[in-house]
DNA sequence: CCTACCATGAAAACTTAA
DNA sequence: TTAAGTTTTCATGGTAGG
């Protein structure tokens, strides 16, 4: 991301310098040069904020406007509306001229003139989100077109649900074409699960790195060679959205590239529509294994973008297969330093001596919440000794099942014991007593479990340090013990004003407590909950900071992950249906912000 | 109320073998 | 192709003691 003509221009002046190269910086983000242009004559090449904001103000203006102040010529420079042009990359800030924003504000929809084709707009945004046009119809019919998109899509999917039962009964009794199609589908995504994996294991086994490759697979590779070859021509019908919500792999989750993994894709599978692009930026996390159709509608709720998906065991010593939603670029990026142990001998070089050979771990587990408890410790350390030091095969393999199942590590000779909360803490890559004098040690352990692995989502956000040299402003919601926060400060990125929002007390006390700590000059405000954020308060909010930069999270998922017994309910289970006050706020958010760009 | 402790499986993808 | 086996998982509720 080396802005044109540094060295090169030093014969010009210092001034000529900086324009030039920070208008090719936004030529080459996909902007019309004229605009930019025009934007630096206005607000100088200072701030490039603000010229972002003019960029995307003027278009969002001249959508509403359907005209261009702009001669044809110049308006020719802008990226073909079509896309045509754009390939699989990703296309940061390449506004399309004819796109909306993604959720009509009420301001624009109280608009006459506007009417008709923002009804149609929005009928087409849904339609492009999957949604049948029947659906869209009865949505739009009932609930008004003033209605945001997000009710629109909750009616719907509300809708959905109640159909599904009565579709259930009627399939009992006879064969409708619905149940083949759903077969259909599913037997296309696991058909692409499975070229994707082979895509990864034949790359990463061109590199240093060893993969392993069960047999069966490898002969199915070398039949399928031909094949694989074929769809890779074919990137329209992979790139399809409905092929493009793969449930993660357990083998690899390396999402769109991870350092280490050369071949691996370092592209975003589907472009990002104009719509979606920041600012502000959002990032959203949530676990990978979730039950079925989770993540598709965590997808249409974030109109239609995709999740990567990353196992933090590439990033840290610890597996955590998550999915991140985001509209952040991916040019870029970068990890933040020192580099973390990657295995447990560099994590506890102290357990080395007392660690089986027959114990072949390398990476600890997910660290669940969970606590062993010390009758089974003090059973494993029995079979150890009674046995001398000598287990036979099956109880290794017992002890080692419970090793993998609570992270237990050696510790002494024939013992083994769970990490402490500051080990956690170092190993999640935050600062040792991070969590320390706020909670108890059973309250430590719970809310690390649940927080951001911090390389892995630095990785993802270092691509912004480039867009922010002076700071971000962030919303930041369901903030917990404030991985986010902990990450860009990592990331040496200023955090002008964060506005946090967690519902529990402790957790607060803990990112306040991190806040003054790590002599944080910006501004920290916090809020207790996502629902209290209504409109009024974020209007209040952007008012006050002068708008987000980013918008960051991870909701509770309690109803979601496997190793719960109980609640396993999905999405729009109690715990979890939090959930959709993010994209609420998102849209909410993006509203306020553009309506405050278009009375500027 | 706070804290520590303990018992409680299943969903889903993947692997292997018949 | 099919089916059984393997592996992993941001958890919940109850109890006891302070």
């Amino acid at each position: 991301m080396e802005p044109a003509g540094t060295a090169e221009d030093n014969d010009a002046s210092s001034s000529s310098t900086s324009w030039s190269s920070t208008k090719s910086r936004f030529v080459d983000m996909g902007y019309a040069s004229a605009l930019v242009e025009k934007a630096i004559r206005i607000h100088g090449t200072e701030n490039e904020a603000d010229i972002l904001d003019y960029v995307l103000a003027y278009q969002a203006a001249n959508y509403l406007s359907g005209s261009s102040d702009l001669d044809s010529s110049q308006r020719d420079s802008f990226p073909d509306p079509e896309g045509s042009e754009c390939d699989d990359t990703y296309n940061f800030g390449k506004t399309q001229v004819n796109n909306q924003e993604h959720i009509a504000s009420s301001q624009f929809s109280k608009d006459p003139q506007l009417g008709d084709s923002q009804a149609d707009y929005i009928k087409a945004q849904l339609l492009e989100m999957g949604y049948s046009e029947s659906e869209v119809s009865s949505a739009v019919d009932i609930n008004g077109i003033d209605s945001p998109i997000v009710e629109l899509v909750d009616f719907i999917d509300a809708h959905r649900r109640g159909v599904e039962n009565y579709e259930f009964l009627e399939a009992n009794q006879s064969f409708g074409n619905k149940g083949l199609e759903a077969e259909d589908e599913n037997s296309c995504l696991r058909e692409y699960r499975k070229r994707k994996q082979e895509d990864i294991v034949l790359k990463a086994g061109s590199s240093s790195i060893k993969k392993k490759m069960p047999k069966a697979q490898e002969k199915k590779l070398l039949k399928n060679k031909n094949i694989r070859e074929t769809v890779q021509s074919e990137q329209v019908e992979l790139n399809d959205e409905n092929l493009m919500l793969p449930y993660p792999s357990l083998e690899e989750l390396i999402g769109f590239g991870v350092p280490g993994y050369p071949g691996s894709v370092e592209q975003r599978p589907k472009e990002i529509k104009a719509s979606m692009h920041g600012p502000p930026f959002f990032y959203y996390e949530h676990v990978a294994m979730a039950p079925k159709d989770v993540w598709e509608t965590i997808t249409r709720h974030f109109g239609g973008i995709g999740p990567e998906f990353v196992d933090s065991k590439s990033f840290s010593v610890c597996m955590r297969p998550r999915g991140y939603v985001h509209n952040l670029p991916i040019d870029g990026r970068s990890r933040v330093l020192p580099l973390p142990p990657m295995t447990i001998h560099e994590a506890f070089p102290h357990t080395k001596k007392f660690w089986p050979p027959w114990d072949n771990r390398e990476k600890l587990n997910c660290m669940c919440p969970g606590r062993v408890s010390d009758v089974l410790c003090q059973a494993l350390r029995s079979i150890l000794t009674t046995s001398e030091g000598n287990p036979t095969l099956h109880e290794q393999s017992h002890i080692l099942e419970n090793c993998k199942k609570w992270d237990l590590v050696w510790v002494g000779p024939d013992q083994m014991a769970p990490l402490e909360p500051n080990e956690i803490e170092l190993i999640l890559g935050f600062d040792k007593d991070h969590t320390r004098g706020a909670s108890s040690r059973t309250d430590r352990i719970q809310c690390l479990g649940n927080a951001f692995q911090i390389d892995t989502v630095a990785y993802h956000l270092s691509a912004l340090k480039l867009f922010y040299p002076d700071g971000l402003n962030v919303l930041s919601l369901f903030s917990g013990i404030g991985g986010a926060e902990v990450a860009l400060h990592r990331l040496g990125i200023h955090l002008k004003c964060v506005v946090s929002v967690e519902i529990c007390p402790k957790n607060r006390l803990i990112l306040s407590s991190w806040w003054i700590k790590t002599n944080q000059t910006g501004r920290l405000i916090q809020k207790e909950d996502v629902q209290h954020l209504t409109r009024d308060v974020l209007q209040e909010l952007v008012d006050m900071v002068g708008g987000f930069d980013l918008v960051i999270g991870g909701s509770p998922c309690n109803n979601l992950p496997g190793n719960n017994r109980i609640g396993m309910d999905g999405l729009e289970a109690k715990r979890s249906s939090i959930f959709y006050e993010f994209p609420r706020i998102l849209n909410e958010v993006r509203q306020i912000m553009r309506s405050k760009r278009m009375r500027a």
